[in-house]
DNA sequence: GTCAATTCACATGAAAGAGACCACGGTCTAGTG
DNA sequence: CTAGACCGTGGTCTCTTTCATGTGAATTGACGA
């Protein structure tokens, strides 16, 4: 049985003119083949890594910098263009790359290693081993043969914050236990003073070549996005001063580059939805609306079930009293919640905890404040637009089948 | 009026427990020749 | 005899609880002018 309406909607859409000639290039994971305003430090990595070439160990690099400045792009072009010459060469330099904020995959001591392993071609399961086992396992396949690995651990500091940095320890003598392989570090981090908290033999040995990488500005952010634009769109279907405004925008907010290329990929998604022939400036209003709106949901959603009850209690308690509220007011609310729909309550201590976490997340805003002889408290107001937190409320009592 | 001590209502840290998940090795069982 | 099912042990990891300690200014009360 044929759906005319549907069938006509996908005809139509496919006789449609499509604004996008290669979407991916607006995508976060894409890579340029060229880096546009990053020429130096491109060239400072270069020089730091090319004595791989010859099969001595590079210095430790560390590589700071804002989210969306860039740096693991270049780092990672850096390497790409390395590793083509190596393989060309015929010398045995093998790269490794690790997110370690990707949770699940990389983010603590036992994961990493096993990850790097298994980069290396050697099986390890998800969990069930020892530490100093897989320890064990990486050593052997990294020694196996003559190579010299550069390791970049992206992230770097969302892993120390969790585990300590005994790991990063490790990983810089490493080398002393390899008869035939070197192992390069490259740490990139987007916490600025985060070195300074490591221990002090960690971060002489890690950092022993440092590059910051500053905010793109608002004109090189244009020249990145238009770079960009000119493989993701078709000609001419940007209205001027497209890309201007998406550049002006993303410059607000610390000069971040995926920012802008977020805006500018759902501006042209909307413009196409709504079958425009043209992405005008209106669309990046509407996108920079729409990705904040799905941000914030996609959160909630994604939340366990006991930070949803929490949040309730919290946005519940706001219809009442406009002003801030403390978490003391919170968790009495939160208690009934958890007797009405049957759950059991979580401490105090750990409900301080999930508000700390809301408050990093971006949907609420936590200030810890004294009120003198009324004690310490956070006081909470909430991060999100009036309309939405209507939403939201909708959005977790559905999830909480609550009512 | 001034000043230090007190006090509140939590924040923040550290450690340890519970429970889920998993690998490994040993034992049991059923199927096969 | 062997492959696979099943069990117990020991490991990681996440979420929590428990216990302990920290914090900063309004309030209090003693003191002196």
């Amino acid at each position: 049985m044929t759906d005319k309406k549907l069938v006509g909607l996908f005809e139509t859409f496919l006789a449609k003119d499509n604004l996008f000639a290669e979407k991916r290039a607006l995508q976060t994971n894409y890579t340029p083949s060229v880096v546009v305003h990053r020429e130096e430090q491109t060239q400072q990595i270069a020089k730091i890594l090319a004595p791989a070439l010859r099969m001595d160990k590079p210095s430790n690099l560390f590589v700071y910098g804002k989210t969306g400045s860039g740096k693991t792009l270049s780092v990672l072009h850096t390497l790409k263009n390395l590793s083509d010459v190596a393989a060309r060469q015929k010398i045995a330099v093998k790269t490794v790359y690790v997110n370690c904020k990707l949770k699940k995959v990389a983010d603590t001591e036992y994961r990493l290693i096993a990850q790097i392993a298994r980069d290396l071609g050697q099986e390890i399961p998800a969990t069930g081993l020892p530490t100093q086992e897989v320890y064990q396992l990486f050593t052997r396949v990294l020694d196996a043969k003559e190579q010299l690995l550069i390791l970049v651990l992206d992230e770097i500091d969302q892993l120390v914050k969790k585990t300590g940095d005994e790991i990063l320890y490790t990983l810089t003598r490493v080398n002393a236990e390899l008869k035939r392989t070197q192992v390069a570090l490259i740490g990139i981090s987007n916490d600025l003073i985060f070195a300074d908290n490591l221990e002090p033999r960690v971060k002489s040995s890690l950092s022993e070549e440092e590059i910051i990488f500053p905010p793109y500005n608002a004109l090189q952010l244009q020249d990145i996005l238009r770079s960009r634009a000119k493989v993701a769109f078709r000609e001419g279907v940007l209205e001027t001063g497209v890309v201007e405004k998406c550049a002006a925008f993303a410059a607000r907010e610390h000069g971040d580059a995926r920012r802008a290329l977020e805006l500018l990929r759902v501006a042209g998604e909307l413009a196409e939805r709504n079958g425009a022939g043209v992405v005008k400036m209106q669309y990046i209003d509407e996108a920079e609306e729409k990705i904040e709106r799905e941000r914030v949901f996609d959160i909630i959603i994604a939340q366990p079930k006991q930070h949803q009850v929490a949040l309730h209690a919290l946005l519940s308690l706001f219809d009442r009293q406009k002003d801030a509220i403390s978490t003391g007011e919170i968790y009495d609310r939160y208690k009934q919640h958890c007797t009405r729909l049957g759950f059991r309550p979580l401490t105090q201590r750990r409900i301080s905890d999930i508000l700390a976490e809301l408050d990093m997340l971006g949907i609420i805003n936590a200030k810890v404040l004294s009120k003198g002889r009324y004690g310490r408290t956070r006081e909470i107001r909430i991060a999100i637009a009036d309309q939405m937190v209507v939403r939201a409320k909708e959005i977790l009592e559905k999830e909480l089948e609550l009512k």
